[in-house]
DNA sequence: CGGGGGTTTGAGTCCGTTCAAAATACGTGG
DNA sequence: CCACGTATTTTGAACGGACTCAAACCCCCG
């Protein structure tokens, strides 16, 4: 069951410009002089996605890579029997498909529009050059994958060692960060971008044992549900089920 | 419970030449002409390690990196409650300690000795002289990374989607095409370089239900367990662990 | 207002874990 | 080379988390 159809429209906004680009002091780019930035921005082409639709999809040639301008973007990896996993989250700053492109093979992962986004591509050969050009964009780029590593390294072990529960309390606690925002009683309250399924999907289990770990928490008002809408009263217990209260 | 003393003993036998090295064509170095590979033959110390010793520690700060001339490596990664995952195993001919390096923080793994080996040493220093001189060699790296990264992003997937004993299949399968000769009634045969503690350690895992699964395997008559003996009389019931013969 | 996808709930099962003890292998020193 | 002590591996019994399958529910949208 596809999700989406594979490529962006072309925008209908102004390009992002990529010296205006808010992102950029923090994005692998930022290595770059005025030059090889200009020559990015003039060679980068940027479409609209809608949610649900796929960057790319696993298996197909990787012709270039994907800056995300807003919105946000699903990796999921899949089996030949259909099982999924989502792998991460990318948020805008963030460069996709660069993996797959410096590996020099095929997309091993898919990437799906999870909020309404605009990402920029910059194709093979703009790469190449920009890399010929300026060697500590490699090291840039060499940097980001190697944190991704850890991350992925990370996610192996906490799925060996910590429940569904306890993964799904990282996974709010990693959500607040972005989208909550403080209440006037003082609660945090914020939007999941994720369904229910992607949750699961993201904690290697199912959507069933989503809803049931959901459930238990609003038992014990550790944080209460409403669609995709959370309302966290107080942290603390949040923070209690990462860290078991010590007892010496 | 520290397994090891951290430092290996010089090594007495001669350094291993990169010139010489067999590994040298399949290595990230490849890339370098004869004089950077001279320097890099030049700066490199060389150490000899028993099993059990542990190469560097997670936390430890990273000064370099070390590339294996034979023996076997494993790394671990630890959170603070002591769980801990074998995340990789490590041949002659790899690398190991770069992405730390690359990503410029203390160790997020150790390494761990697993069979005796002898590791060279690049200093901090010398592995930055040699990226300045050679771009490629950043890219070499990023390739490796990045295949690193899809080796543990199908981790992810495997233990999200398999049970114990499918990657356990898995695992004895990769095991085999490294380590395993054929007998002279056709069976194949190896001496696994892991403890059961290991494989579990690597599966995600206890050792009680690797014991368990190991039981069910030679009650079923796939494969025979001796110690860290194996034999399997024939792959393809190995085969069908991973992919159920196919009913349309 | 009638789908239809996503979500929730329920019941039952199974895989894998935990804890404990027995058996075995292993390294070391005598 | 054997004996001993320790560590690893195996086995057993019991528990429990998470899965499966199935049905009911709900909400959003046409």
């Amino acid at each position: 069951m596809p999700r989406g159809k594979n490529s962006g429209i072309p925008s209908n906004r102004p390009a992002p410009n990529c010296f205006a680009c808010q992102w950029r002091a923090r994005s692998e780019w930022c290595v770059l002089d005025d030059e090889d930035m200009s020559s990015l921005n003039d060679s980068k082409s940027n479409s609209t996605y809608r949610t649900g639709q796929l960057v790319y999809n696993q298996g197909d040639t990787c012709s270039g890579i994907f800056c995300i301008s807003s919105g946000l973007v699903a990796i999921r990896k899949a089996d030949e029997h259909g099982n999924t996993v989502l792998v991460r989250l990318c948020y805008p700053g963030e460069t996709i498909g660069y993996r797959d492109f410096f590996a020099d093979e095929d997309y091993t992962t898919s990437a799906e529009i999870l909020e309404p986004a605009q990402l920029c591509f910059v194709d093979r050969k703009s790469v190449r050059k920009l890399l010929d050009r300026n060697p500590g964009l490699g090291l840039s780029f060499l940097r980001k994958v190697s944190s991704d590593l850890d991350a992925a390294e990370e996610t192996i072990l906490q799925s060996a060692s910590h429940s569904v529960r306890v993964r799904f309390a990282h996974l709010l606690l990693a959500l607040k960060d972005r989208y909550a925002t403080v209440r006037d009683d003082g609660a945090l309250q914020m939007r999941l971008p994720l369904s229910r399924q992607d949750i699961a999907d993201m904690l290697g289990s199912r959507p069933e044992t989503i809803a049931r770990v959901i459930n238990m928490l609003e038992k014990e008002e550790v944080a209460f549900f409403s669609g995709r809408t959370v309302v966290i009263p107080d942290l603390d217990p949040l923070l209690d089920e990462i860290e078991p209260p010590q007892n010496p």
